[in-house]
RNA sequence: GCGGGCGUAGUCCAACGGUAGAGACAGAGGACUUAAAAUCCUUCCAGUGUGGGUUCGAAUCCCACCGCCCGCACCA
């Protein structure tokens, strides 16, 4: 009996689906389309056990849909441009291409390994010419419909590498890799208008319901709509300052207005500027408030601070003055950067308010309550309105409207709905991304490059030993001729955020070769994809990013209006996560990695090279710096790729954690090794493949009922995504497979077929085992060809089956009848039932329930 | 602070409001073997985080609390 040798057979499979061209999009429009895509891989260079899971999942539904007859589109690509190239160039002294495009090749390589059903011909990386030339294009057909925009923005930037970081890149307060303290710069930037649509994304959540609902919640919350009332303030005579004749805030809770105490702007905001050569001290109050604006810390903890402008307001309605302050919790970018203050129904204000002595006036009270007042906890539930004069007695909702529209009728204010979304800023002062497709000229402008000369290549002559963008000093790429005059003029030197590469990488799949950033004719059916699988991590950006672009795209007819949504359905899956190994060496946690320890007892690890024990720690994420990561491709050389998808779908639902185990994985081999043994040894007993099927006794008739209820069973759990259920059917139908004693009539027919089911559920899977198998049943098919098999319903519905019966609900006896029975028979079944007439000792039930098939509850 | 998720056997996990166990891992015993590995057979273990409520019936629904995890976070 020969092991299935996976080492032999996976590259040999391989090469069968390549040289037949089995997972090639047909673009065939007599079947219905499936677009199937998983988030494509940044080239690090290595693949990790969260690719292999994500691309596992998304390789079931691949294989499942196209058995199933549809016409399967599913492609891979990199998201190939960013700052790691960048690093590694410095460090290495070579080019980010040149370091990006053979970590390409090493994962390309590293992932056709895995024998995932993907359609290589449309493979493309974000950095070719050939993908950023479209980028380009787009980015000149947006601007001339007007969604970008150019801008002054506030951003953080590194002195020392010369360069904006993101926000991400930040961490308390320094640049990450330079550990330079952080300016704010204002810069002239880029920005997509996706604030325009603010409004549409928000509102097309809903129609998302093939989304999970946490995404979906985020993308509301990041979006933050909120309505309200945007009003102005007389500042008192005696106060005025040149220029401010009013203070402009923005509020949500205008029925509030009367418990107003004080008024408080942002140490950004523009009369704050204003007044810093004229109130004493003021300026280091900004200053302080700066400083420790960016650190994490500080912004926990949380201090309100603020600082006495000497200014007055005046309420529209009581003509009492309030004082302005500057306090350090008001942002300049939302709303107007200036609120008024009502201590008793915002924590804010209140803690502000108690700090510096300033009015709390209660003026929404549960039940209307006169006497309500306000401790140290601000009183934000719902209620009735006192001590605000015209508004007493109403609810919060209606004094809400009554002073909005009263405010608006005297001219000082208007409703207003603000959202805290922002444009999004795309300038990076980077080499290694898509340039931004302008030309600064003195006579004319800021120009578009002309159509006609994309790409704005990237120089390949470049040194990376200096920081800041190599672009902005290479002279002879900078310099180009105006495209609307002809003079002299200077390229933009800074590219795009690589967000935008990834924002419509969907769509270029599609047809990926094309002159143009898509071609209609493809698109419009492919889009929108069908399935998108992904890590959590890209809930908002990525994902709201795209949204944003598909609707630009179809604004500037590169999609149908049909595809504003590109992602009709998305799963979010789980990390992969490792037990820790740690020992204390002179103070400091040194961390060892899975293959230098070795397990000698139940949960006890010692290290391989001292023998000395070592602490067994949390089960984490796989990551670098807790050196708990697992090599796929050493696990791939070790138990084949089948054995490694097998057990990233098994035990752990999808969108779960899974914890990698040496145990786990084991089990996954010797399921593999299991299906192949009792295949083969099956061989000699079996009918050959196609043998009409003969009558069958009653060990066959079950088996068959085993099979097409794993069929049944199976195919609904990989669809609603239940992997780990639908491996635990493939489990069950193997057990019953190998432990099948059937010698009657039909019974190696059922054999047969329950063996051919294993390999046609399993190939989803387990690609090249399901192959393996299928060929050695007889078959001179290609399993990734032949159609996904039928249930026959009948043999999922069993004619007999067992109800329990309980007596007030406890569980007293059980008893065989009919499926169909009706329940006046099971009822007088039951009242016969010996324990059950025992139960009830001569006492006349109450009630008898009967959930038919289910359970019988009888209420004495 | 706000929002969301999760607590079921030693472990990972199943269970349309209806017999708590599908499946896997680990453990124990046995068969085969000179022995081991592999394989096969058998088998142990919980009443569902805690406390209430709804119901004929709750792991499941509702409320409160505890614990863990994940987002967002001074958004007026």
């Amino acid at each position: 009996m020969a092991r299935y040798e996976a080492n032999t057979a996976e590259p040999k499979w391989r090469a069968v689906w390549d040289d037949r061209g089995c997972f090639k999009a047909e673009n065939n429009p007599a079947k219905p389309k499936y677009y199937v895509l998983e988030m494509f891989p940044y080239p690090s260079g290595r693949i990790h056990m969260g690719h292999v899971r994500n691309y596992a999942m998304g390789d079931v539904v691949a294989r499942v849909k196209r058995a199933q007859g549809y016409d399967v589109l599913h492609p891979m690509g990199w998201d190939a441009f960013g700052m790691p190239a960048e690093n590694a160039a410095m460090e290495r002294k070579t080019h980010p291409g040149t370091w990006t495009y053979a970590n390409i090749d090493a994962m390309r390589a590293q992932l056709k390994l895995m024998g995932l059903s993907l359609d290589w011909d449309r493979e493309f990386a974000t950095c070719d010419p050939e993908y950023y030339a479209q980028q380009q294009a787009m980015f000149i057909d947006f601007l001339d419909a007007g969604l970008l925009t150019r801008k002054n923005a506030t951003v953080n930037w590194d002195p020392v590498d010369m360069t904006v970081l993101a926000n991400e890149q930040v961490i308390d307060g320094k640049g990450w890799r330079s550990g330079a303290v952080v300016e704010k710069r204002d810069l002239t930037q880029w920005f997509f208008r996706i604030t325009d649509v603010a409004e549409q994304l928000l509102s097309a959540i809903d129609t998302l319901d093939g989304w999970p609902d946490k995404v979906r919640t985020m993308q509301r919350n990041w979006i933050g709509k909120s309505r309200g009332l945007q009003m102005r303030f007389d500042i008192a005579e005696n106060t005025i300052i040149p220029d401010y004749k009013e203070l402009e805030v923005y509020t949500t809770r205008p029925d509030t207005l009367f418990g107003m105490g004080f008024a408080a702007i942002s140490p950004d905001h523009p009369l704050a500027i204003s007044l810093d050569d004229r109130v004493d001290g003021l300026a280091a109050f900004r200053a302080e408030c700066k400083a420790i604006g960016t650190s994490e810390e500080a912004l926990e903890k949380a201090e309100k601070k603020g600082f006495d402008t000497g200014l007055q307001v005046r309420h529209p309605f009581t003509d009492e003055l309030f004082p302005v302050y500057i306090a350090n919790f008001i942002l300049m970018d939302y709303g107007t950067g200036a609120i008024f203050g009502c201590a008793a129904h915002d924590q804010r204000d209140l803690d502000f308010a108690r700090k510096y002595g300033l009015k709390v006036l209660p003026v929404v009270a549960p039940g209307g309550d006169e006497a309500f007042s306000v401790g140290t906890e601000a009183y934000t539930g719902p209620g009735r309105i006192i001590n605000s004069d015209f508004l007493d007695g109403m609810e919060i909702e209606a004094a809400k409207e009554f002073v909005a529209d009263k405010i608006a009728a005297t001219g000082k204010g208007e409703k207003k709905t603000n959202y805290r979304l922002r444009d999004w800023g795309i300038s990076r002062q980077r080499y290694w991304g898509c340039p931004i497709p302008v030309v600064h000229c003195d006579a004319c402008g800021v120009v578009p490059e002309k159509k006609e000369n994309l790409p704005v290549k990237l120089p390949e002559d470049v040194s990376f030993d200096k920081p800041g963008n190599p672009l902005e000093r290479h002279e002879t790429w900078k310099t180009t001729p105006c495209p609307s005059c002809g003079k002299s003029a200077t390229r933009e030197t800074d590219t795009m955020d690589t967000f935008v590469d990834s924002s419509w990488y969907f769509a270029r799949f599609t047809a990926p070769r094309h002159a143009t950033p898509t071609d209609r004719s493809v698109v419009d059916r492919w889009l929108p994809v069908d399935q998108y699988i992904g890590g959590i991590e890209h809930a908002i950006l990525h994902l709201l990013y795209s949204r944003f672009f598909a609707r630009a795209m179809a604004k500037t007819g590169h999609l149908s209006d049909a595809s504003v949504e590109p992602f009709k359905a998305l799963f979010t899956q789980g990390m992969v996560t490792h037990e820790t190994y740690s020992r204390m060496d002179q103070g400091r946690e040194v961390y060892f990695t899975p293959e230098e320890v070795e397990r000698i007892g139940e949960g006890d690890y010692i290290l391989k090279s001292d023998g000395e024990p070592v602490k067994t720690g949390a089960i984490i994420k796989m990551s670098k710096s807790k050196r708990n990561t697992v090599d796929p491709e050493a696990i791939i050389a070790g138990y084949g790729a089948d054995c490694a998808r097998w057990f990233m779908l098994s035990d752990s639902p999808p969108d779960r954690d899974v914890e990698w185990t040496e145990a786990g994985v084991e089990g996954a081999a010797r399921h593999i090794q299991r299906v192949w043994r009792i295949t083969e040894e099956a061989l000699p007993r079996i009918p050959p493949a196609g043998t009409a099927m003969p009558a069958m006794d009653d060990a066959a008739a079950a088996l068959r009922k085993v099979t097409h209820k794993a069929i049944k069973a199976a195919t609904a759990d990989i669809e609603a995504f239940r992997f780990n259920k639908a491996v635990a059917r493939l489990y069950e139908l193997t057990n019953a497979a190998a432990g099948f004693k059937g010698k009657g009539d039909g019974a190696d027919w059922a054999l047969r077929e329950a063996l051919e089911t294993l390999a046609k559920l399993m190939a989803p899977m387990t690609p090249h085992l399901a192959e393996e198998c299928w060929q050695a049943l007889g078959h001179d098919t290609i399993l990734a060809e032949v159609s996904w098999p039928v249930v026959e319903h009948a043999l999922t519905i069993d004619d007999l089956v067992t109800m329990p019966i309980q007596v007030n609900g406890k569980r007293r006896a059980e008893i065989r009848v009919a499926a169909d029975a009706d329940k006046a028979s099971v009822e007088s079944i039951t009242l016969a039932e010996p324990e059950i007439i025992k139960c009830l000792d001569g006492a006349t039930p109450k009630k008898i329930i009967v959930v038919p098939g289910r359970i019988i509850n009888v209420v004495v």
